[in-house]
RNA sequence: GGGCCGGUAGCUCAAUGGUAGAGCACUGCCCUUUUAAGGCAGGGGUUCUGGGUUCGAGUCCCAGCCGGCUCACCA
């Protein structure tokens, strides 16, 4: 509908296209061979004075998008953009000869051109590719998005994310710090002595987190398959078998909403140590996260959504200690942890809690003790946990796969780390009794027939792995897209993910 | 799925219910150190779709489609 003009704008680009064939260049090429990129050419030479250049005549071929045109008659200008930097070419006629630069002119926005030359500075200072030779790569058929405004339209950016690392400063370094983030947790479990693995992404049998999965088919077996939501049950096999520590990197796949923190497939960290418990993975969080931040952003402090975070400590609270810690006032007096000692107390100060709140929390005669207070605290303290903070001691009901408190059964030994309002990371000591285990598969079983989608289900060869007799064993699982969030200070997991799911594009 | 906000030129955005505009991009001409280059002259629109109200709708009403935020679910 729109079209026409795009038409029209393309089919120019097109005869352009074949009057640039007409001056006997090759309009796709094999290769270019470069003695530069752009970023090496402004790193190495950005310091040198004029008189330098001029001494030196620093030979230079480099290749690029063209980004910006300002031709001025016989002569022209150009930005080159390559390698996340803008280097400027400057061509004219007697210097490249007639037929590069009848090229020069028919140059859109967008090209991609290579250009070999020798490096000056020109009058306002800026280093430049004194262009003695074009040579013509690829044509953008396409217009591109307005160069100083860039593109703003989200759903363009995310759907044609090319154009998004083309035309916008920093979405490159966005995906840059990815890189850098997960390098650094390779490097740093690695030399622990971690073993990276990598272990089913269809299973027969969702398993390891609380969610809802894809449901997928293989047609050879006639098998119904589950993408997995988490590859737990699979990593502490191999503790079992005897890997004593393992990591996986990989994306997990969760059937339920979509939101700036949520996408369906998500990449997340998972490592299990033998011999160790929740504490160890703590301890061993805290050495990680500080060294993640300084090889992402040399620092330790990171600026996220308004807020100056500090990887330098990180907070402990009990699940109890933080509800009665950030108890909205509105909501009358705040409890006390001993409050919480009597389980079922906790449906007393939700309707405290409900009577203020804007957003009820609805629970039945059913709902266990323990899940209930996991809602409250997610209701009262979640957002308030900007600095890094490691909230302990999880109820029993809403952790089928962890390890009981040797003082409180009603609780385990897990924590949750949260940053900048989000949930980071998950860990506990794990379970390694088969016949607990069972029990707390039945239970979850239970939950499952009375509609809860999320229950975990039985597990039969994870039991049996387990009555080989699993070693103690810590384990945790860190979002690496919410981690990249915090470091790159991104609003929305969509800004930390290339190509997140959308809806199909509407065929027009 | 609910609530709120939005959809106008290729891009970024304007337009008390009264002739649809600007900047960038595009076309032609001038310009051999410019950089949001500049000057002159042009072309380009089913205002998301379909109904309705009105003498007249980009604008008001209804329905739908698409998107964003948010809530619910979840990590």
């Amino acid at each position: 509908m729109h079209a026409d003009e795009q038409d029209a704008l393309i089919l120019q680009r097109r005869k352009k296209l074949s009057a640039i064939a007409d001056l006997g260049f090759e309009l796709y090429p094999r290769k270019f061979e470069f003695t530069h990129t752009a970023p090496e050419i402004l790193q190495k030479y950005s310091r040198s004075a004029p008189e330098e250049l001029e001494a030196e005549k620093v030979r230079v071929r480099v290749a690029g998008r063209v980004m910006t045109i300002r031709p001025h008659g016989k002569a022209g200008f150009a930005h080159l953009a390559s390698g996340g930097a803008r280097l400027q070419i400057y061509v004219r006629r007697d210097a490249v000869g007639e037929r590069d630069f009848e090229l020069f002119k028919l140059l859109d926005l967008g090209d991609i051109i290579g250009v070999e030359g020798y490096l000056f500075r020109t009058r306002t200072g800026e280093l430049t590719v004194h262009a003695d030779r074009l040579s013509f790569l690829a044509k953008s058929l396409i217009p591109l998005p307005e160069k100083w405004h860039g593109l703003s339209d989200v759903e363009i950016r995310y759907r044609q994310r090319y154009l998004d690392l083309m035309v916008n400063d920093g979405v490159r370094r966005v995906f840059e710090r990815r890189s850098r983030l997960i390098r650094a947790i390779r490097e740093f479990l690695d030399g622990e002595g971690y073993l990276e693995v990598e272990t089913p992404m269809m299973q027969p049998l969702p398993g390891g987190a609380m969610a809802r999965p894809f449901v997928t088919h293989h047609n050879a077996l006639d098998l119904s398959l589950y993408l997995r939501v988490a590859p737990e049950l699979y990593l502490k096999r191999l503790i079992v078998g005897g890997l004593d520590r393992v990591y996986e990197i990989n994306r997990n796949f969760r059937n339920e909403g979509i939101s700036t923190q949520h996408n369906p497939e998500f990449t997340m960290l998972e490592f299990y140590q033998a011999y160790a418990d929740y504490r160890d993975m703590m301890a061993l969080t805290e050495r990680l996260l500080p060294r993640v931040a300084q090889a992402v952003l040399g620092d330790l402090e990171c600026e996220f959504q308004g807020h100056r975070i500090s990887f330098r400590s990180f907070e402990r609270l009990t699940m109890k200690e933080a509800i009665a810690r950030h108890w909205p006032p509105a909501a009358g007096p705040a409890p006390k942890v001993e409050d919480f000692a009597e389980p079922r107390a906790v449906f007393r100060w939700i309707e405290a809690y409900n009577r203020s709140a804007e957003k009820p929390l609805a629970f039945g005669d059913d709902t266990a003790p323990g899940a209930a207070l996991a809602e409250l605290f997610e209701a009262v303290v979640e957002e308030h946990l900007i600095q890094p903070t490691f909230i302990l001691d999880f109820p029993l009901e809403v952790s089928p796969l962890a390890k009981q408190k040797s003082d409180d059964p009603n609780f385990v030994e897990r924590f949750e780390l949260y940053i900048g309002g989000m949930e980071i990371a998950n860990a506990f000591s794990e379970l390694n009794d088969p016949c607990e285990q069972k029990d707390r598969f039945e239970y979850q079983q239970l939950l499952r027939e009375k509609g809860d989608l999320t229950a975990h289900a039985i597990d039969e060869d994870y039991i049996r792995a387990l009555s080989y007799g699993m070693p103690p064993a810590g384990g945790e699982g860190i979002g690496i897209d919410r981690l990249t969030m915090v470091l790159t200070d991104s609003r929305s997991i969509r800004d930390v993910i290339l190509f997140p799911l959308l809806r199909p594009e509407k065929s027009s």
